[in-house]
DNA sequence: TGATTCGTTCGGCTTGAACCGAACAGAGCG
DNA sequence: CGCTCTGTTCGGTTCAAGCCGAACGAATCA
């Protein structure tokens, strides 16, 4: 590897742990992910340790939190002994779409949930009279906007980037 | 308020608590986010304070994050002396945006500067041969990724909900 | 002008997250 | 069977965040 494409590469991979914290993630996660975007071949947790600095057991945690998260994959299956070998997704849109998917979408979902099970408890009491009822009307507002949110989510988390940009792009009001 | 009402708030407002932590703000950002939902009028800070049980430093931190978020407004204009007043902002879309706009859309814009950065003291001095480039071409990726990520963004924070959606279903691949 | 009320700021406590080193369990190899 | 290498787990340390109470400055009111 060049000098200059060393630097550019220690570059971006700050970047990554940046990104990282913004997220959520701590600055391992990002070096870590990094590190693997840019390797060539898979690289086992010894290797990663070596590239990062970080100790092992901080290697092995972080890999499995990114692995859960879809950041990286990992592929225990093909030769090589016992060595865990891990991969980063590249396709960043997948990993938006998975985080979408599990974090946003779910949080969404449960508190679309909790918010209908306490209108529920409400209307069936407060019944057909409006009066004193801001509490109710506060919550059916709040339902709803949470219904809309999940629905966009939804059909958002359904296309790939250059559909959604495509979707986007054509929309005339 | 009714029985029944009182009780549906609290589960509601409990749940924006958790949803608050989901998104990376604390538990008593989630309740004062909460209570001023459901406040028909302005609260000023010893008024959180009693409906909130947290202290008085409490409420007043953390109500200026909230107002930096763009989850609450601050009404120090009108009447009432001194006292400093805020509201929800209920219109839960705007936050969204908001979010997008102050946060994301901003960390894509600083990491993609940044790439480009790292690519161009890359291009001057490898030039046309692409050996040796794996870097290179890693770091052009990723370059066009945050590239449609900023623009998707950037197009999703200037519609409304309702337009999104409608992009989105109206969407034929 | 005191006295009170309001909002901010400061220091301290507690808790949880990030990271480390060491100990551990299992698989492969001599 | 030891020995080595791998990956996980466990306790410990450090540091930041959340929250509190107290102190403070500013404004209002008696």
């Amino acid at each position: 590897m060049s000098e200059d494409a060393e630097v550019a590469r220690e570059r971006v991979i700050e970047s990554l742990e940046q990104s990282a914290e913004v997220y959520g993630l701590s600055r391992s996660a990002g070096r870590i992910y990094g590190v693997l975007y840019f390797a060539t071949d898979p690289l086992s947790i010894p290797e990663l340790v070596e590239r990062t600095g970080y100790a092992k057991s901080t290697v092995s945690n972080v890999t499995r939190t990114l692995t859960r998260v879809g950041l990286i994959r990992r592929r225990s299956s093909d030769g090589g002994g016992r060595r865990v070998r891990f991969t980063a997704e590249r396709e960043v849109w997948f990993i938006v779409q998975d985080v979408f998917q599990q974090y946003v979408y779910r949080e969404l979902q449960t508190t679309h949930r909790e918010i209908r099970r306490a209108e529920r408890g409400l209307g069936d009491a407060g019944g057909a009279d409006d009066a004193g009822g801001v509490e109710a009307e506060r919550i059916r507002e709040l339902r709803e906007t949470y219904a809309d949110l999940r629905e966009i989510v939804e059909l958002v988390s359904d296309l790939s980037a250059a559909e959604l940009r495509d979707a986007l792009e054509s929309y005339e009001r």
